[in-house]
RNA sequence: GGGGGCAUAACUCAGUUGGUAGAGUAGCUGGCUUUUAACCAGUAAGUCGCAGGUUCGAGUCCUGCUGCCCUCACCA
């Protein structure tokens, strides 16, 4: 916390408090919530009785909430109480609530939290109104809110003091609000297919189901060195050899990387896999998937009815199904040359100045998906499925049948960014191993340090054939809220210590 | 890590060619029984991010540092 004294308490509101308390008030009382009611359904029954201006109802109800602004009349106060729901006007009267109640007002502050009884009505000009019988304070703020106009806009702060932000910036509060829709939407989604929603483990001995750098932690009674999971993809594998058909987990990941407005360190990833589906099923469940997050954030329809996110300046037309490209036709027309022709290649990874390692295999096909991302990704807006990888980069996922260079395989791109990855998983367990061991023997800081024999063995008790899915959950967010960045859709972003 | 930008009151921001630090909101004092960015009068509030330098004089110019933002690199 700063060392500022007013930051650490308002001097003015803390002397506020003392005398309140001196007078025998508790500034921070025990709640009894029972007749409580949300501001926004007690405004939504001003309405519905059809008082007319000047008037009062005599129906009565209870709010309770934070004090956003005050205008004072000497004898007579409105105050504008918000809760989650929104919020509502107070009229405070001289002589309509008991003596010491009023008297509260003169140590009220913006930001005091607060709870009136009293009944429905409309002021003169119209406003719905709960006019008090009585007030109590709830809670004493001792820092002020933000500008009561301008809110809290400089980043930074919004990010660290995400409290102040979700309070004093309501369009804020509506974002995260509807993630939390788009996630219920998506969870409904799957269940609704007969999925199960499973936990697995964050500590990984090994850290494997994608390439990337792990955080790494000790754990001291095993003495051992244990990985935070770069991708539950393993865990959630063995599940379907455990005859759970259908499985999904939202998986908070961590990977050790720069962060940027697209990156955080950790961030949540949805894993879902189906037991005797394939690449193709996972494509329609991402289709479905996305529609159902889309619809549940409200996203805009343009004119011919069709769901339209905004990002970024552009639009993106949400309707399955999206469109789909092998891998090796977008290289091919972007680049110019087929991505098999090694001999064309070659000279344009010199160009682009990526080394390629040898000329077949994990290192080759590495350099020419480099080039892939290069050339190909920034130019693919989306939505599209990319599909058929090389299959040398796809050690999970099984290889084409009767074409063992390419995979089954897609990306989902978005918005420009890349949102779900899909496989028809790789159940063979020798050609598993296989990969692992070339993973290995590339000494790639992202790649595996070492083999995962248990899953190997799992796969040789005999994983059924199935399709899989990650999905970037923070991306789809921030696509469909239209956020540019990642920070907007994450309650607490990865900040420095203060 | 490279490049560019920003840092002034609790909050949102001005600050001219280098010449005594400004406004609105919030606060404080007083007034007001129908306002809703309430209003009226008065008042207090700043180590101008930090450290150096140039200068008679630096919020302003220069250098370094710190933090943040953008961008490139990185990130399957």
């Amino acid at each position: 916390m700063s060392t500022k004294p007013t930051e650490r308490f308002h001097p003015d509101r803390l002397r506020k408090l003392e005398e309140l308390e001196a007078a025998g008030v508790d500034a921070y009382p025990v709640a009894s919530p029972e007749a409580r009611r949300p501001t926004a359904e007690v405004r939504a029954e001003v309405e519905a009785l059809d008082v007319p201006p000047g008037e009062r109802s005599e129906a009565e109800a209870v709010v309770a909430g934070r004090v956003m602004a005050r205008r004072g009349f000497g004898k007579l106060a409105f105050l504008d109480v918000e809760d989650q729901s929104g919020r509502l006007q107070v009229c405070v009267q001289k002589g309509a609530v008991p003596a010491e109640d009023f008297a509260l007002l003169e140590r009220l502050d913006l930001g005091d939290q607060v709870a009136a009884c009293g009944v429905l009505g409309r002021t003169k000009v119209g406003e719905p109104t709960l006019f008090a019988t009585g007030f109590t304070l709830l809670a004493k703020s001792l820092l002020p809110p933000p500008e009561k106009f301008h809110g809290l806009t400089d980043p930074e702060l919004r990010a660290r003091r995400r409290y102040v932000d979700l309070f004093a910036n309501p369009e804020v509060r509506e974002a995260f609000l509807k993630r939390a829709d788009l996630v219920q939407a998506v969870r409904s989604t799957l269940l609704d297919h007969r999925y199960v929603e499973v936990e697995t483990p964050v500590l990984h001995p090994i850290y494997g189901g994608a390439f990337a750098r792990p955080f790494v932690t000790r754990h001291h009674a095993l003495d051992m060195e244990l990985y935070l999971r770069i991708a539950p993809e393993l865990y959630l594998k063995r599940l379907l050899v455990g005859g759970i058909e259908r499985v999904f987990e939202f998986a908070r990941v961590f990977r050790n990387e720069g962060l940027s407005p697209r990156h955080n360190p950790e961030f949540t990833m949805l894993e879902f896999y189906e037991a005797y589906g394939d690449v193709r099923t996972m494509m329609d469940r991402t289709e479905e998937v996305v529609v159902a997050a889309a619809d549940a954030v409200g996203l805009e329809r343009d004119s011919e009815g069709r769901r339209v996110a905004r990002f970024r300046g552009a639009d993106y037309v949400l309707e399955p199904p999206f469109p789909r490209v092998r891998w090796a036709d977008a290289f091919r027309e972007r680049v110019g040359v087929d991505p098999t022709d090694r001999d064309a290649v070659r000279p344009l990874l010199e160009r682009a100045g990526i080394e390629a390692a040898g000329d077949e295999g994990l290192p080759w096909w590495k350099a020419v998906n480099d080039l892939f991302e290069a050339e190909v990704e920034p130019h693919l807006a989306g939505p599209v499925f990319v599909t058929d990888y090389p299959a040398a980069i796809c050690p999970l996922a099984k290889p084409t049948p009767g074409d063992p260079t390419w995979a089954e395989r897609f990306e989902f791109f978005l918005g420009g960014m890349e949102l779900a990855n899909a496989f028809s998983e790789l159940n063979d367990p020798r050609l598993q191993l296989a990969r692992f061991e070339e993973q290995v023997a590339s000494r790639d800081p992202e790649a595996p340090s070492a083999i995962d024999w248990d899953y190997v063995r799992a796969l040789a008790y005999g994983m059924p054939p199935a399709g899989g899915c990650g999905l970037g959950v923070d991306r789809l967010a921030m696509v469909l809220l239209g956020r540019d960045n990642i920070r907007e859709v994450l309650l607490f972003p990865h900040l420095r210590p203060e």
